[in-house]
RNA sequence: GGGGGAGUAGCUCAAUCGGUUAGAGCUGCGGGCUUAUAUCCCGCUGGUUCCAGGUUCGAGUCCUGGCUCCCCUACCA
């Protein structure tokens, strides 16, 4: 039990440690303590008023649970923060929420069974907008809770009182309720409070349907009217039916999907030809009520043939693709001479097509049109102005009527007969029948192609003239960016905003190239949605004169209403509330109300740098928070969307970046490479995750992923990551089981460590390095780097000091001991300290036995620690690292020797020859005895490479001398492959009758054949193969030694249990080796004879023969 | 359709300025060490470096052509 500490007269003693950890239970319990200790608090308090860091969370939608992929994000962005607190900085801990939008609206629908937006209407806006807000906080309380779980340290609302929010909510908005602020309790009406959720007075995160969120971008909107940027685009746009609304540039991409749609060839007859007709091809037959004009390439080669009674038009390129059947070429000619020849449309007698072309007195005739291609089709383009952007285009420049034929949920418009209130997708078939009997039908083959979908609800996207309205991006020059001037970029805001970008330090690194290349190509900004719920649109439209304003703020609304104000008083500025308020056109002075769309979702998240950090109510402690240190989000899409809206509403405001620093990361898929989809079975939920796999391994397993690649989740993983973690458990767990069995606290002492063995000496420089390593790479937000430098410390101090120290405080005792243990004890509290930003329960866990168990004036938790680079630094001691890598290579080198040899590790050896390379070793002698003990031999001599015991080769430095030699390249290679070579005197080398100077080789030991070498990197390790018959006679002691140890553990008797041991069949001459075979295994009693029944035993074989042992609890 | 990147062991990835025997980790198999370990160590198996040409003493690397995949971008009918 945490905080029952055992006492005795040293003081307390650490609690003991199971050496099977239940991970998920521990990290319950520390979710718990935390709580209850407000350790969070604390540190906040601890760093209050010291240098800043800003870190501004991009806010994450609101809409439906937590899942793993979040879990990612919100890893880097928790253990950055916390490095940054352990640094000793001040921060602001702000969570946020995105809480407006399609995609709300999408899942309030269907939960209401809704189909279109005829039904929302019906049903009330304001009633809608609310179920909309309620979801949002039933999201965000859930969100919240499990973000708790991962460990995520953030200024949390409470989420009961958000799901309480709701409910008051539910019941009346009007009502007056009273919640918890950060100062004191606030009262308001309950939609009120909602809107002032994560301002200061109320605190927590902060939620983008804040009141302040939406007034902030009113300004910002004013702001670009004020320059004259904000514009109505009368155009055709993307427009998915079911969703009633356009689609931006950047809500495009991510909906592309095959699709297979009717390729349909239709005739327009010709007026003045009879007899002859054009060949049309379209996918899209629906458009053909619409067709204006067809357009042909002006220096194309077109083809008039026949076919049975007719006479068909096309170009000469497609004759074989587009025409069914045989034909005769009549006539060749350019597209020059098909301009202006008069068809006949096949829609011609609609109402509305009629009405259409005599106002505008034009007849169906064929246009010129650089575009116009040979590779599908006819070579001859249907053009429907009112049906698509580059129709459109070529309407307005020819001077075409323009006419759209479809309102907004994709049915035909009223003067399109029989077609009127069809949905216009769905009348393809009728369309095509109607052709076939009217006799314009030619030809009807599927086609298959890229079609972009709506990405919120995969309706395939119909082409619709609308208006919009868009933020103008200003020209592109046709120029390379540094000869701009600054008039150039002063016109021209995407060049602006280049410029923030430039100032911005992108991880990874391409981040920079991605954004330039986005605003370089990207069109003008479409702002607007014609949705329910969102931020209303300021954009006030005179319909007396065409004037249109934009208000900059709640304030001004109130100052400038002429009407409906008191419809607005005491709501959140959104619909249907604020469009009753009408304001005097400042042309013309008519009432005027508001446009009735909503806004693009991105303008509620690009506005968070200003609006969550309070720059407009308190710009003082804004300026000490902007420009942010850091944001991190998954970089798929956030170039074109929340990067792109900062770095624009930044620019717009400011003319700054609004961060230094940004991180990006990939996508997260399945264990099987594929993305996470329930039906596909590989999909995991974070809640699942957190309570299976732990989040601790899950934040190791984010930690230590390449951020620029996509991670592979799943079950596997998180068992290869978890088997790290224990690595670091389990010698925490032996150093507390050894620590308890003999008593030693910190408080018990230590030699000082320049007192202690190299070994000790050693591992603390490793723990020193590694915490300035880790910082290195927290500082540049690497935080795969850290975990690489903390595995590989993870892995010194498991398999290299564990096991060259573990005797020393399993059996050892006084000054030798307490160095150990106070060695090994500083390292892993150390280490604990240097993870606790990943591993935040892993390291608490550690922290609270091994510190703040046993040390009344530590800090009580080891994020409140500090960073103890400082305190470690001057353990530091590179020579002494270098020496010991090179000794370990020598043991790993001397086991490939024995291996060769068939000389088990067990069997002692009379001699071990090594020779180093030529640098410098520190401490050599007791690097050399580290060596022996570890390669269990009796003796290691050194020799240089001069020695009978090696042969010497030649290493040709190719990169060096390859241009020279040229052609002889092979003899010379082959010739020091063979050893056919003369080392001279000042060490340059003669092969083949070339000499090489000393610069230009490198002469190195390589073994001779027939002896057991060994040799890596100028290092080689030579060993003496002869087993002398006590050598023999030790190697069997201490394989006996390993018997009876197996035989403790098979018994489970505990590690101090004394034994009494039964030895049957082991000959005298192992005597002299038995000592401290009896000393390790804890005999007191040593029985020569055959062990009576029932005893754990063994067989063992030794060299000697076979021996039978047998061992039980002494006084058992 | 346009632009960029990548194809190397069963999987994930290295390989300096072109340098001669293409390496790690994971997986598999065999062996070893160990009363902290679920670990670790040693070895083995595994390669047409996407394909076809070319340059060079020498090509995974450079050049040409093709194939495949990924990313960014894009309503050509």
């Amino acid at each position: 039990m945490r905080g029952s500490r055992a006492r005795d007269a040293r003081g307390p003693m650490f609690r003991p440690v199971s050496a099977r950890p239940d991970f998920v239970a521990q990290e319950h319990e520390l979710l718990r303590e935390w709580a209850e200790r407000k350790t969070f608090a604390r540190l906040r308090a601890q760093n209050e008023g010291h240098p800043r860091w800003s870190f501004l969370d991009g806010p994450i939608t609101a809409n439906n649970p937590m899942g793993v992929h979040h879990a990612w994000g919100r890893t880097y962005k928790d253990l950055y923060q916390r490095f940054h607190a352990m640094l000793g900085e001040d921060q602001r801990y702000q969570n946020g929420f995105d809480c407006q939008g399609l995609w709300v609206e999408v899942n309030v629908e269907k939960a209401l069974g809704f189909t279109s937006k005829r039904d929302i209407e019906a049903y009330g806006i304001a009633e809608f907008v609310r179920l909309c807000k309620q979801r949002v906080l039933t999201y965000a309380a859930r969100q919240t809770e499990q973000s708790i779980r991962l460990g995520y340290w953030m200024d949390w609302n409470d989420p009961a009182e958000l799901l309480r929010l709701r409910d008051l909510m539910d019941q009346d908005p009007g009502q007056q309720a009273t919640i918890q602020g950060a100062h004191g309790p606030v009262t308001d009406t309950v939609e009120m409070l909602v809107g002032r959720l994560g301002m200061p007075e109320v605190g927590g995160s902060y939620f983008t349907f804040s009141n302040e969120n939406n007034d902030l971008i009113w300004g910002f909107l004013a702001e670009c009217h004020r320059r004259g940027w904000v514009y109505r685009g009368h155009d055709t746009m993307p427009w998915c039916p079911r969703c009633g609304t356009g689609l931006s540039q950047m809500e495009m991409n991510e909906g592309y999907a095959d699709r297979e749609d009717p390729g349909l060839t239709v005739r327009f007859p010709l007026v003045d030809r009879p007899g002859e007709a054009l060949l049309v091809w379209t996918t899209t037959p629906w458009t053909l009520a619409a067709n204006v004009a067809a357009a042909v390439g002006e220096d194309l080669a077109y083809a008039r043939v026949r076919q049975g009674d007719d006479v068909f038009w096309l170009a000469k390129g497609t004759l074989k693709q587009a025409l069914r059947g045989p034909f005769t070429v009549l006539e060749e000619t350019t597209g020059k001479t098909l301009e202006g020849w008069r068809y006949t449309g096949p829609f011609d007698a609609l109402p509305a097509v009629e009405a259409a072309f005599a106002e505008a007195g034009y007849e169906h005739r064929v246009v010129l049109w650089d575009q116009v291609g040979e590779a599908e089709g006819t070579g001859i383009v249907h053009v429907a102005p009112g049906c698509g952007a580059e129709d459109y285009q070529l309407g307005r420049s020819a001077g075409l009527p323009i006419f759209g034929p479809i309102d907004e949920d994709g049915r035909y418009y009223e003067g399109f007969g029989w077609l009127t209130g069809k949905e216009a997708p769905e009348a393809a078939e009728d369309v095509v029948s109607d052709l076939e009997q009217r006799g314009f039908f030619y030809h009807l083959e599927p086609y298959a192609h890229r079609y972009p979908h709506c990405w919120r609800c995969s309706t395939p996207l119909l082409f619709r003239l609308v208006d919009e309205w868009y933020i103008s991006m200003g020209p592109v020059y046709d120029q390379p960016r540094e000869t701009l001037t600054p008039e150039q970029v002063d016109a021209s805001l995407r060049y602006q905003i280049m410029e923030a970008v430039d100032r911005i330090r992108w991880f990874p690194a391409f981040g920079h190239d991605r954004e330039i290349d986005w605003l370089l190509n990207m069109r003008d900004w479409m702002i607007s949605k014609k949705r329910y719920y969102g931020l209303a649109l300021p954009i006030f439209d005179c319909q007396e004169c065409g004037t249109f304003d934009v208000i900059g703020g709640r304030e001004e609304l109130r100052a400038r209403a002429v009407e409906g104000w008191d419809q607005l008083e005491g709501h959140t500025p959104h619909r249907p509330h604020v469009d009753a308020v009408r304001i005097a056109c400042p042309n013309c002075g008519a009432p005027t109300a508001r446009i009735a769309d909503v806004g693009n979702p991105w303008l509620d998240a690009g506005i968070v740098p200003f609006s969550t950090i309070h720059y407009r109510e308190d710009p003082e402690y804004w300026a000490k928070w902007f420009p942010v240190d850091l944001v991190t989000e998954s970089f798929p899409g956030q170039f074109r969307n929340w990067f792109y809206s900062m770095l624009a509403m930044s620019t717009v405001l400011r003319r700054e970046p609004p961060f230094k620093a940004l991180f990006g990361y990939a996508t997260l898929y399945g264990e099987d490479g594929r993305p996470m989809h329930k039906s596909w079975g590989n999909a995991i939920e974070f809640d699942e995750a957190a309570e299976r796999m732990g989040v601790d391994v899950i934040r190791w397993m984010y930690a230590s992923a390449r951020p620029e690649d996509n991670i592979l989740f799943g079950w596997h993983a998180a068992d290869e990551a978890r088997r790290g973690l224990l690595v670091l458990w389990n010698v925490y767990a032996f150093f507390v089981t050894y620590a308890r069995l003999a008593g030693w606290t910190p408080a018990s002492g230590a030699p000082a460590v320049a007192e202690r063995p190299p070994l000790d000496r050693w591992i603390l420089s490793r723990a020193a390095g590694t915490v300035s390593a880790v910082e290195a790479r927290l500082r540049e937000f690497d935080a795969e780097g850290a975990t690489r430098v903390l595995g590989a410390f993870i892995d010194d101090l498991s398999t290299w000091y564990l096991r060259l120290s573990r005797r020393r405080m399993s059996r050892s005792t006084g000054a030798d001991r307490d160095a150990a243990f106070a060695t090994l004890h500083a390292a892993l509290a150390g280490l604990a300290r240097t993870v606790a930003p990943i591993l935040p329960f892993l390291s608490e866990s550690m922290y609270g036995n091994l510190v703040a168990g046993v040390d009344p004036a530590a800090p009580e938790s080891v994020h409140l620690s500090g960073w103890p680079a400082a305190e470690l630094e001057p353990l530091r001691d590179e020579a002494l690292e270098d020496a010991m890598a090179l000794a370990r290579r020598a043991v790993d080198l001397s086991r490939t020797v024995r291996g060769q040899a068939g000389l088990k590790a067990r069997q002692p050896l009379a001699r071990l020859w090594l020779a180093l390379p030529g640098r410098e070793v520190g401490e050599l002698d007791a690097l050399l005895e580290l060596v022996r003990a570890e390669a269990n031999v009796k003796e290691v001599a050194l020799i240089g490479d001069e020695s009978a015991l090696v042969d010497r080769g030649v290493k040709v430095l190719l990169p060096k001398v390859g241009r020279r030699l040229g052609a002889k390249i092979p003899a010379v290679m082959a010739a020091a492959r063979e050893g056919r070579f003369e080392i001279h005197q000042d060490g340059a080398v003669t092969l083949e009758g070339e000499t090489l100077a000393a610069d230009e080789v490198e002469v190195q030991a390589t073994p001779r054949p027939g002896t057991a070498v060994a040799h890596d990197d100028g290092l080689v390790v030579v060993i003496d193969t002869t087993l002398t018959p006590e050598l023999r006679a030790e190697g069997d002691a201490r394989e006996l030694g390993r018997a009876i140890q197996d035989l403790r553990k098979e018994a489970e008797l505990d590690l101090d249990d004394r034994i009494e041991l039964w030895l049957d069949g082991v000959g005298r001459e192992l005597d002299p080796y038995l000592a401290p075979v009896v000393a390790d295994t804890l005999a007191d009693v040593v029985r020569r004879e055959r062990p009576p029944e029932g005893l754990a035993e063994a067989v063992v074989r030794l060299e000697a023969g076979e021996a039978r042992i047998a061992v039980r609890r002494a006084g058992a």
